[in-house]
RNA sequence: GGCGCCAUCGUCUAAGGGUUAGGACGGAGCCCUCUCAAGGCUCUAAUAGGGGUUCGAAUCCCCUUGGCGCUACCA
């Protein structure tokens, strides 16, 4: 039975990084036909927030990323610590009754020899310690990391391959708290050797400590989980992503505010550490699914490409500008109404006719934001003339032009693309004008705009009496 | 400091002994054209450095350099 996790510790936003990792581990449950469960990893409890909570729900939610089970670590206390009594009873692990410090913290491990053992604590009869322990002195379980000469800890990983430490390089790390919370180390193994997981599939920055977990599954006699890890994202100046240093770029809602259309995203992400190999790039869910494997995964970290002016990767961009064009139209028409609800506007009235503007325009746009903002003039009956608009309209003649061109229409009862053409260019042709004049001054016309599809097309996107009211609004 | 991981165009990546080192984004240009996009085409730009191994290394080995990670009673 194929099992995976994804387990957030809610101290923050829901991080790019993290959203990368779920989608990996949600890749390889549905290609496989596994389980996947959310586990919240929260047993750091003045760091956790309400807040981050809800930002990792709604993150995930965005992304349209589901999950089979759903568990918090701050429920399972007690299996932690009967994981952590029962590796002690056994002698694997043993009680650290030194006070704790938390200026020496960073001194030791920075400074002079590594630290591997607090003196005289591992050392500790059992009477001594089961003594001093009843008589309520505080004591951390520190894991007792086999010291016999030359032993070492090996695990294969998916993505790094074979992976080996010497013993003698792993500090004796503590699992229990003398607050008698569990550590991340003993809570994370003893939740994924209870839920069975089958692979942990998370970020490299874990790859050391997988020796410390390989330890704590054998004293748990619990079977050891494949392990994938994946490499990290990572800023253009080479540091760690952090909300802190690199501010709105790490959290998935900025990519949500900013237009992106959620499959786009995760496509995006998809992208950054691993390769489906054969150049495609923009891909559906499916597809991704499909193909999804350990071996396309690379193990170099891969770098966000960002700046101060510009948050957000161009090629992010570019993907989603790639699914918003590319997309059958009924897929998108969902987001582009959210967006225009969002910026007070409305979508047209009939949906048929809706979903052709919104494909006539929608090539043209990068993220779903412009369509409240460029595509303001389909929606909406005010809109701003552009200067370089109204430099069309300034062309000398152009609005006596479009003035008749409104009468002609208006006189016709039929109305479609060919029969405003006939009209524009027949009139263009009587008075002399190149056809362009009256192309663009009718597109200047209609949108306020000096690009955008054809002129033509315009006048269908609004219609008869639409069109020919905004054509005498110009030409008074 | 110790231990570990990593190293191909600016960025994402392909090529796991033999290729003019490929694709994509970005940038530049051309074509198309009623404008702007889209689309098509072209150009731009890389194997960190040094040693090996081999007839032949981006690819295998070693060293150096650089980056990152871990080294907490954080996760």
């Amino acid at each position: 039975m194929l099992r995976v996790r994804f387990a957030p510790s809610p101290t923050g936003y829901l991080h790019i990084g993290s959203a990368r990792t779920f989608i990996f581990n949600w890749l390889y449950a549905r290609r496989n036909g596994g389980t996947m469960v959310l586990r919240l990893d929260d047993t750091d409890i003045e760091r956790n927030t309400q807040a981050s909570i809800d930002s990792i729900f709604d993150g995930l939610n965005w992304l349209n990323l589901s999950w089979d089970e759903f568990y918090r670590q701050s429920d399972r206390l007690d299996l932690h610590r009967a994981a952590a009594a029962r590796i002690l009873d056994q002698g694997l692990a043993y009680r650290d009754f030194t006070p704790a410090t938390d200026s020496n913290a960073e001194e030791k491990a920075f400074d002079g020899p590594a630290w591997r053992s607090n003196p005289g604590q591992r050392e500790m009869s059992k009477q001594d310690s089961d003594a001093r322990a009843a008589a309520g002195e505080p004591f951390v379980i520190r894991f007792r990391v086999p010291r016999d000469p030359g032993r070492t800890v090996t695990f294969n990983d998916s993505v790094y391959g074979e992976q080996t430490k010497a013993c003698e390089d792993i500090e004796d790390f503590a699992l229990l708290r003398s607050n008698g919370m569990p550590t991340y180390h003993l809570a994370s193994c003893a939740d994924d050797a209870d839920l069975r997981i089958s692979h942990i599939i998370r970020g490299q920055d874990h790859l050391t400590n997988t020796f410390k977990h390989v330890l704590i599954f054998q004293a748990l006699d619990a079977a050891v989980p494949q392990f994938a890890h994946l490499p990290l994202l990572i800023a253009p100046d080479g540091a760690k992503l952090s909300k802190r240093k690199h501010g709105p770029v790490v959290s998935v809602t900025t990519y949500r505010d900013a237009g992106f259309l959620p499959h786009s995203y995760v496509n995006f992400l998809c992208l950054l550490g691993w390769s489906p190999k054969d150049n495609r790039e923009q891909m559906t869910r499916q597809e991704i699914v499909d193909i999804f494997s350990f071996e396309g995964i690379n193990r170099s970290n891969a770098v966000v490409n960002f700046t101060e002016t510009d948050p957000i990767d161009p090629k992010a961009l570019w993907l989603n500008s790639q699914h918003l064009r590319s997309l059958p139209v009924a897929e998108i028409l969902p987001a582009v109404t959210a967006t225009l609800i969002a910026a007070g506007l409305a979508p047209l009235a009939d949906p048929a006719h809706y979903a052709r503007v919104v494909d006539l325009i929608r090539a043209r746009y990068t993220t779903l934001l412009d369509f409240a903002t460029k595509g303001r003039p389909y929606f909406a009956a005010d809109f701003p003339i552009e200067p370089a608009a109204l430099e069309k309209l300034d062309v000398p003649g152009a609005r006596e032009l479009l003035r008749d061109l409104a009468a002609r229409l208006e006189a016709d009862p039929v109305f479609t693309e060919a029969t405003v053409e006939q009209h524009l260019r027949a009139l263009a042709t009587e008075r002399g004008v190149k056809a362009g004049v009256l192309i663009n001054g009718s597109r200047a016309a209609l949108t306020g705009q000096a690009v955008g599809p054809s002129a033509f097309h315009l006048f269908t996107a609004a219609g008869r009496e639409r069109s020919i009211a905004r054509l005498k609004a110009v030409s008074r």
